[in-house]
DNA sequence: TTGATATGGTAAAACGATTTACTATAACCA
DNA sequence: TGGTTATAGTAAATCGTTTTACCATATCAA
């Protein structure tokens, strides 16, 4: 039992492929076909149930009606919840999304954009990694809206969403010193790109900037791709050797691998011992006490998204490379 | 700046599409074509960067190597982490995912069957609700493979992959009533899919196989699509209104909700009310104290659906359909 | 009456691949 | 020698749409 066609309802109803395809693409009146001839093919169309076969008609527009988003990984609870706004957003608007993470791979990453040109999807939304920048190009000299989020490429001229990684990390840093901490650790991660190195850069130039020392073994950088085990060895290593007070986790499965290593070991956070975590988290919050955290406004950011892409989309002449900062909130908690 | 097309690329070699078609799919040996041939037109693909037209090729051979993924929310993070696992998986195969949320909606769920079948997926894994019996059947009649996991829909003759959902509930609460407890609650959902009934029953049975009453009072079912403060304020009245020494929630979100309620009243776990989530969650394990939760082999069950898509799509024959049930693991935390 | 315009519609090319059926030559065997 | 088979390759149909260019006929203004 096939699918039905075009030709299949135009047979029915006795008129050519062109009147049905008018019809279907709201162009009947422009093109001037009676009112009677478009009911009948109308009420064909809905008996019979036909849906046109989206297939063929990528392959003669050249548009799929499809966003490529491009993640590190779709299960970390801020790309999910990302991916979950956008999805509806574009869904309200006739885009469906494919995704797949790239798990920091720069091999895989240009895979996939590869794989979603050849699928021609309409627009792209990436979080990139360093070393796409060519690919990235290739993508923009094709004419496709491009719209990094979370991270940025600075040598790339496209869209970008995200926060102020740097602010946001300086403000927690300048927080901790507020409350008098002498002694503050950053846990990050060893992958290069911007939205980390910010978030060292907040660190670092807080510290700085209130006449504090950047000790260079209070700051511990874990090896992206490891396992959970050897992150919380390595956590509990640095909070065995060195004298620390508080720590700003870069990320929120880091800090979850550090709240860790305090259950086990038995550490309690308190006056003696603050923590930040980066993207929050239901765990932070239902945490005894709980855990202070930097907001990224998951909404808007998904929001703005869209919009880039939709007013790129509408307009096909190129539009000007926007770049835009939403700012992320720091959450203090107990 | 147009991309390549087999036809510039057979133009480049002087060969015929036919040639370089065979080629690109590696019927070349098979249909004889010569060695030094093969070597030209590969050495031609590979320095133009040509890459074949995936919707061309769709549309002629009726397969687009893309496996829709159809669940209550992607960004839960039980969905999330199956989601992440299955397109590892999927893409090993040379298969990509695209996905959409039901937000358990009758309608946009046939929507987005409809629209994934106008897409021609090759195949679908659904994590159904009732009331789409007849769209499922649909895909089955036409030959597509179908993969109904975490819940199954009792009617449609397919393939299932779940855990014991039943089982797992009924050992909850056989736990708690073995510690002593004597009002135990259960705050679910009012969804109608088999998963959560299932849950109910575990609960209500295990309560009448001990001798102990069933009391309605002690059952939640909150609406599914409500506000988190709403969910919250019914927990909190139940909590306050109802004497109660242990309860188990049926999914992991209203676990969160009910967690927040503890935090706000204040109220402890511990010897004297005691509780179970279902699903695991990372705020779970850190919990002070820890949640015990049921725990579903996430990877188990990602390799299975994936293991059945593929074995249904190799073998064109139609296979008799499998039902299988991975058992859910009774995590006690402290 | 003539030329222009509106009305109502259709034929056929095009999108970029796959696949079937075919051709032409060479090699081989008896 | 003639018939069969292997080798090396190609032309053209096809998948299901959209879209361009066109054809009639009717109407209308000058």
């Amino acid at each position: 039992m096939k699918a039905l066609s075009i030709k299949d309802i135009a047979l029915k109803a006795n008129v050519s492929i062109t009147t049905v395809s008018f019809i279907i693409n709201g162009k009947a009146k422009e093109k001037s076909i009676s009112e009677a001839v478009i009911e009948k093919v109308e009420k064909i169309i809905v008996e019979s149930g036909y849906k046109p076969n989206q297939i063929a008609r990528s392959l003669r527009t050249g548009n799929s009606n499809i966003i490529g988003l491009i993640v590190e990984d779709i299960s970390n609870s801020f790309f999910a919840k990302v991916a979950r706004l956008i999805e509806d957003k574009a869904y309200k608007h006739g885009y469906k999304i494919i995704y797949s993470s790239t798990e920091n791979d720069v091999e895989k990453a240009k895979e996939l954009i590869n794989m979603f040109k050849s699928r021609k999807v309409d627009a792209y939304i990436i979080s990139p990694i360093k070393g796409l920048e060519k690919d990235i190009q290739v993508l923009l000299n094709d004419n496709k809206p491009v719209i990094l989020f979370d991270r940025n490429l600075p040598d790339v001229d496209t869209n970008y969403v995200g926060s102020n990684h740097f602010s946001a990390s300086y403000q927690s840093i300048k927080t901790f010193i507020e409350e008098g901490k002498k002694n503050i650790a950053l846990v990050t991660t060893d992958i290069d790109v911007q939205q980390i190195n910010e978030r060292f850069e907040g660190y670092r130039n807080a510290l700085l900037d209130h006449k504090m020392p950047y000790k260079e073994a209070l700051v511990l950088k874990i090896h992206f791709n490891q396992d959970e085990a050897a992150t919380i060895k390595q956590i509990k290593h640095l909070f065995d050797t060195e004298e620390i007070d508080a720590v700003l986790f870069a990320t929120n499965y880091l800090a979850i691998s550090g709240l860790k290593v305090l259950k086990i070991t038995n550490k309690k956070i308190g006056p003696e011992f603050s923590v930040i975590a980066y993207d929050d988290h239901e765990a932070f919050e239902l945490h005894t006490p709980g855990i202070s955290t930097v907001q990224q406004p998951l909404e808007e950011i998904a929001e703005t998204v869209i919009k880039l892409i939709l007013s790129q989309l509408t307009t096909k002449t190129k539009l000007p490379s926007q770049q835009v900062i939403i700012p992320a909130k720091l959450i203090l908690r107990d």
